[in-house]
DNA sequence: CAGTTTATTTTGATCGATCTAATCATGCCT
DNA sequence: AGGCATGATTAGATCGATCAAAATAAACTG
């Protein structure tokens, strides 16, 4: 173990009081010059560092920000939350910060763990991930006025009121520049592949394709379909799609798993398409195009052009959200800030 | 926020002091069993938690496990140490101890960080990942005889004096069984692709597929190949042993990434194999065996067998070990324990 | 039944920081 | 020079738990 330093050693060895040190650290503007530098000084020659226990207990701030952890559920998109939780980590260091994990099954769960959490450990704030319609968590911290931040709208039809915080990434506008991307390409009949309507985030990206698309002047109606989330499901689904006599000569799916599946049916033989004509007989034939959503190491691996979250610029905004609900920044009068980020497309050879 | 019940309301309601509620909770044995039910009662009225810093302050422990998150590197192994992660954070719950987050370039700047933590937030503990050759940090904790655990073997030259607890999986029985997996399906020549020499796990895991082969009299001589961890490198490697004229069937690759790439030239034309002859001509070709090591999302997804790390297992049995150690359980005599766990290969459709 | 031992509970101090309020200098104004 | 606002520093109390030691109650012993 490290011989423990306190403050009294460094106000011993400056020739000062503790709690001038505790000054020259927290309120460097009320100490007079010499004597901060004195402090600092002997700070820096013992290795001087606050005590965090200490220092909550008068101030009942912990410095800690709390994040669960999830069992990454469907594998693929995993490392989503990793990298996020990476950023996130790093964010709130530069700020002071550290990064307490926790494990919930359920909503239930983490609300329970919320209050083991706040009265042992006394996080100062939480980030939320995987928000959906009816969340039982954000209505039991923001009923107990604890600080946290979502990443992830809040989906809920209050939605107008936007009782919190939170950082989201426009998924919509990603499938808007992927649909973009293949009209530019000359496709016309684009097709979507995503998941049964209900959920926000599928419901969302769904949206963003079937706009573009209109907007060009093809009825997205009937180019899309619904399915859950696993490579299987998505080479059905492609498969189907693309066995309709539609034409479809590109996919854009809501996540890199169905895009997955879709890679696969698109490379089933018969599926192909000819530029110039329609699907079937010709010279030349062309792969069916595929774009995906997350850009996972999957993606990454398999040369699957997808659209890239911006997660570490994401956690930084989670941080710099909590850091100004936390220093009282905020003006109890406005609403709760937010920000929505723009995935970005990563090209690749599947489109 | 929650309204703040401290030992001292407890205390009242129960009819007690403070002291007999700290018993009553810490030292149940020596408190009289009414006077502890009614304590207990009190407790569970109130919602009584312990706050951990004045517990921090007062006994010197903060209950905190800190772990370093990694920026997943290569991307494509990179959920290993999130489901580690995971694992880690659920049996530390079990045991009462929270993880604690933190990130480092390179290992200075993690022994920087273990100063840091160490002066604010005290964690009781560390748990190393990425142990490698002359690794600064285990030294470091040794010397400042702060409790540890590596999730990996100590691969330095002194690991005979096995000087700290580690867990680590057996990379050599996983790519054994890997090994008799094939030569059970018929396969003789089998081929491995691998790190260059020098990395400890790539070493270990090279070490079973040839001692296997051998047992099988086979001469691994010239059936491997080194190269750095990625999808292309993985291909290049495997097209060049392929396509050699030794007739490999099979490939044991010692991480998904190589097995990839391996898949997708044992996919290319030309390089399959006809079963009871040597390779070309002959009709009924089949396509090379290939087994990954890992088992990441990438495997599943594209149908990869591979070697899965019990990572749930092992968070749990480096907690196990930590909680030994810092319940002053260890035997200061005996050499600090630590465990090796054999992975299991799940079979797909590539071998 | 006094004298001890054992069981149970309580009192007071303490961990290391920060808050509050008090003290001690200075400079300025009339 | 006295009065006073301002600046800089310090003394003492406090956060909530546990430790060490003391106090009290109950049980046992010869």
């Amino acid at each position: 173990m490290t011989e423990k330093v306190t403050i009294g050693d460094v106000a011993r060895l400056a020739g000062v009081s503790r709690q001038t040190v505790s000054n020259a650290l927290n309120s460097p503007d009320i100490v007079r010059e010499e004597t901060r530098q004195r402090v600092l000084r002997a700070v820096e020659q013992l290795g001087y560092r606050v005590n965090q226990a200490a220092r909550q207990m008068r101030t009942g701030r912990s410095r800690l920000i709390a994040i669960r952890i999830e069992p990454d559920r469907d594998g693929i998109n995993g490392s989503v939350l990793d990298r996020f939780l990476h950023g996130l980590t790093e964010s709130a260091a530069r700020s002071g910060y550290r990064v307490l994990l926790y494990t919930a099954d359920d909503d239930q769960a983490e609300v329970d763990t919320f209050e083991d959490l706040l009265g042992a450990y006394e996080p100062d704030a939480f980030v939320l991930t995987s928000t959906h319609h009816g969340d039982l968590r954000t209505a039991w911290l923001l009923d107990h006025k604890v600080p946290f931040v979502t990443f992830g709208r809040p989906w809920s039809a209050d939605s107008a009121s936007a009782s919190h915080a939170w950082v989201d990434v426009d998924g919509a506008a990603g499938t808007a520049a992927a649909t973009r991307h293949l009209l530019d390409a000359g496709h016309r009949v684009i097709g979507f592949l995503g998941w049964p309507s209900g959920s926000g985030v599928g419901d969302d990206r769904r949206e963003g394709w079937a706009r573009t698309l209109a907007a060009a002047g093809v009825d997205p109606a009937g180019l899309s379909r619904a399915t859950s989330d696993g490579v299987a499901d998505g080479e059905k689904a492609a498969h189907d799609l693309l066995r309709s006599d539609l034409g479809v000569t590109a996919l854009v799916c809501v996540s890199d798993s169905l895009a997955l599946g879709a890679l696969h049916a698109a490379r089933s033989p018969g599926l192909a398409w000819q530029p110039g004509r329609g699907p079937g007989g010709g010279a030349a034939e062309r792969p069916v195009a595929v774009i995906g959503f997350d850009d996972t190491p999957v993606a990454k691996a398999v040369g699957l052009t997808s659209l890239s979250q911006p997660l570490a610029q994401a956690a930084a905004h989670c941080v710099a959200l909590l850091t100004t609900l936390l220093d009282g920044q905020a003006d109890p009068g406005e609403p709760p800030a937010n920000v929505l980020l723009e995935p970005s497309l990563v090209v690749r050879q599947s489109a």
